[in-house]
Order: C-alpha cells, then sequence, then structure tokens
DNA sequence: CCGTTATAGTTTCACTTGAAACCATTTGCA
DNA sequence: TGCAAATGGTTTCAAGTGAAACTATAACGG
C-alpha cells in the first residue's frame, strides 16, 4: 500500500480484504448453495475430504481453518444428506473417520471445476508472472499475520 | 496463483482471502474492542464520520460497503453510547445528518493510529515496490470481482 | 493399577447477521 | 392535485456462529 498517515477506509488494507473476500465469498457460494443446498462450511468439508480420505474431524478443522464446533456441524449436516460416512477409529474410539460418499463425491466432482473456474476469471486480468507475485505477496502477509498474532 | 487443475483449499484463492482476511479482522479488532467497547461494524462508521461529517446513513453504507441494516444498527448503538449525533436533513426528513460527539472524534483519534501502526506492522516484510504492486494486483482482483458479479 | 489430566467431538446458550416486511416521506406522473 | 412507485431507515424473524460447558475415551504419572 502508499504510506498513507490519514486512515481511509477505501486504502486499508484489512477493509479491503474484508470487503474483497466478502465478495468473493457471496460469488462462490452461489455457486453451489442454490444447486446443491450447500453451505460454505458443508463446501470445504467436502473439499478437503475429495482431495483426502479418512481423515479425522480435527484434521478436517486444521485444513479447513474451521473451529471444531464448525467442522461438527457441518459433519453432522452432510453425514443427514448421505453424503459423507463416517466410522470411529479402530484404536482410538473418540475419532471419527470421514470419507465421501458416492453421492458426496459426485458433487464435489460437480463443484470442484466450478470453482476452479470461478478463481480462473477472477485471475484472469493478472498475467503468470503477476500471479506468481500476488501468491508471493499474500503468503508474506500471511507470516506477518502469524507473527504480529502473538 | 500458479495454475492448478487440482482444488486445494491452501492454493485456492478465495479461501485464502477468507482465511486472512478473518484473521486480520480478528487481530484489529482485539485493538479496540475490549477497550472502547467497539465492534466492527461501529469502528467502520466511526471511521468515515473521522473523515468526513454529516453523511446520511446511506452514504455511510456505500463508504464502509456495509448494508442498511448493519448501519442502522451500528449508528443506533453508537448514539446510544454519545459517540455520534444525529439530526435530520432540512430538506428530506427521511434522511439523517450523522457526525461524530467530541466523545467519539475523541474514540477516532486512539483508534485511527492504532489501526495504522497495524497496517504497518502486516506490511513490514514489503518493501516500497512491492507494496505498490500488491495494491495494483489486488486492484485489478476487485475490478475482476465487480465484473464478473452481474 | 487408579486417579488426574488431556483430547475428540457434541450440545447449549447468547449473540450476530441478513432478508424480508415494514413505516415514513418524497418523487414522478397521469 | 393525488396516487403509485421509489427511497431512507427501522424492526422482526430465522439462520448462522462462537464460547463455554459437557460426554466419552485415552494417556500419563505416581
Amino acid at each position: 500500500m502508499p504510506e498513507r498517515d490519514i486512515l481511509d477506509l477505501e486504502h486499508f488494507l484489512p477493509y479491503r480484504l474484508s470487503v474483497l473476500s466478502n465478495r468473493i465469498s457471496q460469488d462462490i457460494a452461489r455457486l453451489y448453495a442454490d444447486r446443491f443446498g450447500l453451505g460454505i462450511t458443508e463446501w470445504r468439508v467436502l473439499a478437503v475430504l475429495g482431495r483426502r480420505d479418512d481423515l479425522s474431524a480435527r484434521e478436517v478443522a486444521e485444513r479447513t481453518a474451521m473451529d471444531k464446533v464448525a467442522v461438527s456441524r457441518a459433519v453432522a449436516s452432510l453425514q443427514a444428506a448421505g453424503r459423507i460416512e463416517r466410522d470411529t477409529h479402530g484404536e482410538d474410539r473418540r475419532r471419527s473417520v470421514l470419507r465421501l460418499s458416492p453421492a458426496g463425491r459426485a458433487i464435489y466432482e460437480d463443484v470442484a471445476p466450478m470453482a476452479l473456474a470461478y478463481q480462473r476469471r477472477l485471475l484472469e486480468g493478472l498475467d503468470t508472472d503477476e500471479r506468481a507475485t500476488l501468491d508471493r505477496l499474500l503468503t508474506r502477509v500471511e507470516e506477518r499475520e502469524a507473527a504480529t498474532r502473538d
């Protein structure tokens, strides 16, 4: 951001990120909300289970950056809809073992390309170099945020 | 983002923005939530009124990217706390005319520098060029988002 | 072993938030 | 004029969300 010592919302990075991220989330939610009755938290759970099977709820929470309450609810609702299956872990009966059902996988196979297509559209204005740069700079900001958190 | 035809949440821009933005919002909320009993929506209203007086609620909504319900509630709560003053517009009695009270201004003068200091910390890892680049690339993405919205 | 502490996951409760309905006032136009 | 539509703002209701309390199981330490 250009240096500024006055606070103008439209040039304030946290504000811009918040507005942009909310808009994008809504755009994307439209891709699957009506069509499949999926909420954003449920979609995230589908997305991680689509890539890797047999995760516990805690592992799903880590990979989605959601808290365990949100995961618990999303899992319950996906299971009720027959989109994921759940067993309990053989050696630790506290843990659950989650995986997509065929129906869940079908939805994942449908939605994932739509999500990627949306991302492509979003990045259409940037060439390859610029995309790599954006990736790098965002990573940098993420690191700074993590560092200031403590 | 590097080209990818598989959906991995941690490389998916909408997901990264959402996580980053939520974390940053929470960081920032800590700056003023406890200390001043301000929520994020209230802070945004303070921030725009700190820069420009005598706005209507609708104008505040535009400048904060909040909907009118959220603005209505934030304004009511700020007014109850004696932090903003409200008149009705002389020529259109539907409109309100909002401005900071002295107490509200004092809080603004306190919080704005803290918010700017936070942003500075966030961007510490980037040099001047990189900051300008990030600014430009984000603007580009914002434009694309707006374009795909319709 | 047994009791304490830690961990996985769920439930409850209070709060936030958005959509839609609503009220008041103003504008547009027959 | 006067009536329909638009606009500024508030209220209501339902759904989403987080923090804290809770249950069940496992791990640890004496």
